[in-house]
Parts: C-alpha cells; structure tokens; sequence
DNA sequence: AATGTTTTCAACCGCACAGGA
DNA sequence: ATCCTGTGCGGTTGAAAACAT
C-alpha cells in the first residue's frame, strides 16, 4: 500500500523503504542516534532525505512502536482525547504509548470518521474546531456557509433561507469573549428561535422519551431549525459505534442524545436540551426561561 | 474468475515554529 | 531585529489489499 521506490530529480530516493535501507537506518540510529537528521542520511549510507529517515524511523522502526488494530480501550481514548484536543495527533498520541501520531490520524480518517459517515448525525453541521480562533470575516463565511448546509440538509424553505439564517444569526448570538481562558463562565443569550421551534417544548423536565426514528426525526428537525442560526453540537454516546463529537462544535443549542444500542431501529432518546457549551470561548451559554 | 470499488496506511508535502548566527 | 536551518506537525496522496458485484 506504499508507492513503489523510485529517485527524484535530485537524486534521492523516495516511495517504498527496503529491508536493507530499514537496516542501515535501524543500525545508524541505535549506534549514534539522530543527532541531525538531515545529515544523518549521508553518514549512514542512505539515499534519502532527511525528513523521509526520521518518519521511517519514528512511525516504523522506533523501538516499542506498537501496530495492528486498536483496542477498544485504546479506541475510546483517542475519540476521548479528540474530543478534547481536536486533530492534534501528537498530543493524543502521547497518551497512547507505542502509538505514533500519523497511526492514530489514520485511524481516526479510516475508522472513527467513515463510521460516522456511516452513521450520521441528524443535523450534523461542520462548525468550528477549538483548534484556533478565526477571523471575523472567517466566522462569516463559516457561518453562512453552516447555514446553507444545514437548509440543504433539512430541505427549508424560502422563509428559511441562508441569509435569513445569517441575520438571525447575527441579531441574536452574543458571546461572552473576556473568558476566552481559564474555567467556563455563564452567559446568558437568548440564542432560542421559537418560531422555529413550533408548539414543542423541549424546556419541560420530563418531556423527553425515546422516540420512533421517525418521530425522532421530526423532533431533530424542529430543534434543527431552532439551532441553525448558530451551529448545532450534538453528543452521541453509543456502545460501540457513535461517538463525541460536542467539542468540535460551537453555537447553537446544546443537544445530547442517546443512541439505544439495544434496539435494532436505533431509538434515540433526548436527554436534554438546556443550552450548549462554546468550547471556543469557554462559554456555557443557556437558554432564559 | 474477472472486474470494479472501497479501504487502508506508509510516505510525501508544505507550513509553522524554535533556536542559533 | 532579521535571516537561516532543522525539526515536528497536520493534511493529503496514491498504490496495494480487501471487499463487492
């Protein structure tokens, strides 16, 4: 699954590392270590650039380096510490021993990411990463974009359109930016449409209970329609196949599912609906009463 | 069995950052 | 303060392997 070796025009090779380069890598590094990786091609006999020796060596022949399938503990680790930190794979990966960052990436692509794909959120919306902070003109863009995925994905009508989606956007969402540090703080915003919502309503305790998939459906789209003025962040908590996905998402209303794993039709349950957390601004923002 | 499609993952690329000159 | 160099990181690629038809 590699590209065949081949040299380029500088005459360093690249694609497929054999036995043989492995070996001379693997006897150089272990007798003198890597005290400069550009150089250390040329003193141990290598056709290669440096940066190509230092990935074999750090994802291949790194003493201790661990391969095959993840565990389920170590599965729930990396969606746990994604959650948290997003795509910053050599910080997850220094929590899974043996385990090197670019494993833990394609991991993440080929299994976690298609698995979702496979089993998508109702509404997902791609929204902000807390990975760093955007521009305004960036938020925009982000913004009006999120508001054209989620009326294509609901199928909204003109009186829903994307830019009336922005404006309400823009006339109702206010954060609390003086706590972009340290532990959360509340803020309260009337982020809530009802005009979206119709006549449900999700602020009753106990009015939550699991519900048919097409029922379920229903509801995802009203609160859908509720949220979309801001992102939606949504949590999945399943045995096996759905997973966090909340700190990835900023705005929007706070929603945390259940999958019913027991169930063959996959019942969800809404649990609670209050007001979401803004993991970009370390804003807990609820919904007034 | 042959062919087409999807999945996997090692390796590449470009960029950002740190440290030294 | 600026430039240069080396290193590390994250996104992407692409061919082999696995799977489906």
């Amino acid at each position: 699954m590699v590209r065949p070796p081949y040299v380029d025009s500088n005459g360093l090779k690249k694609g497929a590392w054999s036995d043989d380069e492995d070996n001379k890598l693997r006897a150089y590094v272990q007798r003198y270590g890597h005290w400069n990786w550009r150089l250390l091609p040329k003193y141990a006999g290598l056709a290669r650039c440096g940066k190509s020796c230092r990935l074999r060596w750090v994802n291949y022949l790194k003493p201790g380096v661990k391969r095959g399938n993840f565990t389920k503990e170590e599965e729930d680790l990396v969606v746990k510490l994604h959650a948290q930190l997003g795509n910053k794979w050599s910080a997850i990966a220094a929590n899974l021993p043996g385990r090197t960052d670019n494993e833990i990436k394609n991991f993440w692509h080929t299994r976690i990411e298609k698995r979702r794909d496979r089993n998508p959120a109702p509404n997902k919306v791609k929204g902000h990463t807390a990975d760093k902070p955007l521009t305004k003109a960036q938020t925009l863009n982000e913004e009006k974009s999120s508001a054209v995925t989620l009326s294509e994905t609901l199928n909204l009508n003109e009186s829903a359109s994307s830019d009336s989606l922005i404006n309400l956007q823009n006339s109702t969402l206010s954060f609390d930016t003086n706590s972009s540090s340290g532990s959360a703080t509340e803020s309260q915003v009337d982020f809530w449409a009802d005009t979206f919502l119709g006549n449900t309503d999700y602020s009753q305790e106990g009015c939550f209970q699991s519900l048919p998939e097409e029922e379920f459906l229903i509801h995802s789209e009203l609160s859908s329609s509720g949220s979309s003025y801001a992102a939606s962040a949504f949590q999945w908590n399943a045995d096996d196949d759905l997973s966090i996905m909340s700190p990835n998402f900023w705005g929007g209303s706070f929603v945390s599912y259940t999958s019913n794993s027991e169930s063959e039709t996959s019942y969800i349950s809404l649990q609670e609906m209050g007001g979401f957390y803004d993991p970009f601004f370390e804003v807990f923002h609820h919904r007034l009463p």
